[in-house]
DNA sequence: TAGTGGTCTAGACCACACG
DNA sequence: GTGTGGTCTAGACCACTAC
């Protein structure tokens, strides 16, 4: 018999790029609960184990959050426990916590070669740079550079930060439509230079945790990019090895 | 009616734990297969799906491998690809690879009190302290020092370990039944000590990145501290955040 | 060809949230 | 009570590996 040499894809990874499809289409917004099960797979026309593998696996991705008896929800950086999923600086002594931001300044430029590399961006396209310092109880621990692609953050202003009260990624996600879904960090030990050794209060040369973030939206989209450098002296950058 | 108070555990979970049992005293060893998921089945007096659960998510831990067609498989560190899980120090440019070890030295002696908190042990039980160092193409990129239980790595030497080719854990694992499963890092910026200078080969002060790991083997046992200053020059910790 | 894990289905029932 | 996700089962069939 003539067999197709298309390689092989399961009901569920099917099914699961349908569901992927409508989170990138918006047609169900983070915060948001997405039919049920069963309606789902009705819709899609499979069992209902099947949606469920699919889902599983969205939710593994933190894509999806499963709630038992109320049903399942977009993920949303508003109200999640997850803030530290991105943020793995805690205090040396005491209880993780959410830092305090102050947002220095925000201003649209064109992109410098490296930033526009990293952003999938052609040089010289516009984008939005931020620079804020955190605080870890009064205590300066963070300065960082972040660039954002202009036409996706178009009207992105400092007064419009200043005032935000939460995630910054909950701003990005209410105001601009974009879902930060994962990120890739890349962490070295430099001596701090005039600008983060101004900021953090330390001298020329202090040891700092230099920081790099690119982060991704739906459909390995890369749309920000942090350099940031962090104090240690009373932190640490704390990760899990699974 | 009176019902049990005792709070709900699924059956799946119930065989999870049965399984990780096995794991923990030997029965089924780091390389080799565990029975098929049908004898499974037949073992605990279940379907083969509640036991293709449990195995799901012990191989979602890296604790189990399933390999198609051929078995499921007890997660060694032998062979496997699976090194950077815990080596997450990447060059800079071109493809992450092993780098060389070179073990200083490898001494008996009472815990520090530091240590043996981390370890679970008394102050002045016995240790196994190593000192080594690690290079990515001839280049001294990583100093640091390693602490055993001294019960548990009994009969430990730098020539063992000298003579040892591949992964430190291979080697705990196939002469010291010690299966290292997770660990945790906490990461700082700091200037090079003189020891720490000397044997990387910078000046004092230079900023290097300190690592401070725990590993953990079945049952979340530590079994293993690390102290690890790296040069991050021309290689960077990458990270993943998901 | 036989044995293993991988997929898919259909149905029953349980735990949880909410009105 | 009703609807949601969560568990468990039984059976059929597919894909991969080894002999």
């Amino acid at each position: 018999m003539t067999e197709t040499i298309a390689t092989f894809s399961p009901l569920y990874q099917q099914i699961k790029a349908l569901i992927l499809e409508s989170l990138q289409t918006g047609e169900w917004r983070p915060g948001e609960a997405i039919p049920s099960e069963n309606d789902l797979a009705v819709r899609y026309k499979v069992s209902q184990g099947t949606v469920r593998k699919a889902i599983d696996e969205l939710a593994s991705e933190h894509l999806l959050v499963r709630r038992q008896g109320k049903g399942t929800f977009v993920a949303t950086h508003h109200s999640d426990r997850v803030h530290f999923r991105f943020l793995r600086l805690v205090p040396d002594n005491g209880e993780p916590h959410y830092p305090q931001s102050k947002i220095l300044d925000c201003k649209r430029l064109r992109a410098p070669a490296e930033i526009g590399r990293l952003l999938d961006l052609k040089t010289n396209d516009p984008v939005i740079q931020i620079e804020r310092m955190m605080f870890f109880s009064k205590e300066a621990t963070v300065y960082e550079e972040i660039w954002l692609p202009g036409t996706l953050f178009k009207g992105l202003t400092t007064e419009r930060l200043v005032e935000w009260r939460g995630p910054m990624y909950a701003l990005f996600e209410t105001e601009f439509s974009t879902h930060m879904v994962r990120a890739t960090e890349r962490l070295r030990a430099v001596g701090a230079d005039e600008l983060s050794a101004k900021h953090l209060g330390v001298g020329i040369n202090t040891p700092l945790l230099a920081v790099e973030r690119v982060s991704y939206t739906y459909g390995e989209r890369p749309v920000e990019v942090r350099k940031a450098v962090y104090l240690t002296n009373h932190h640490h950058y704390l990760n899990e090895l699974n």
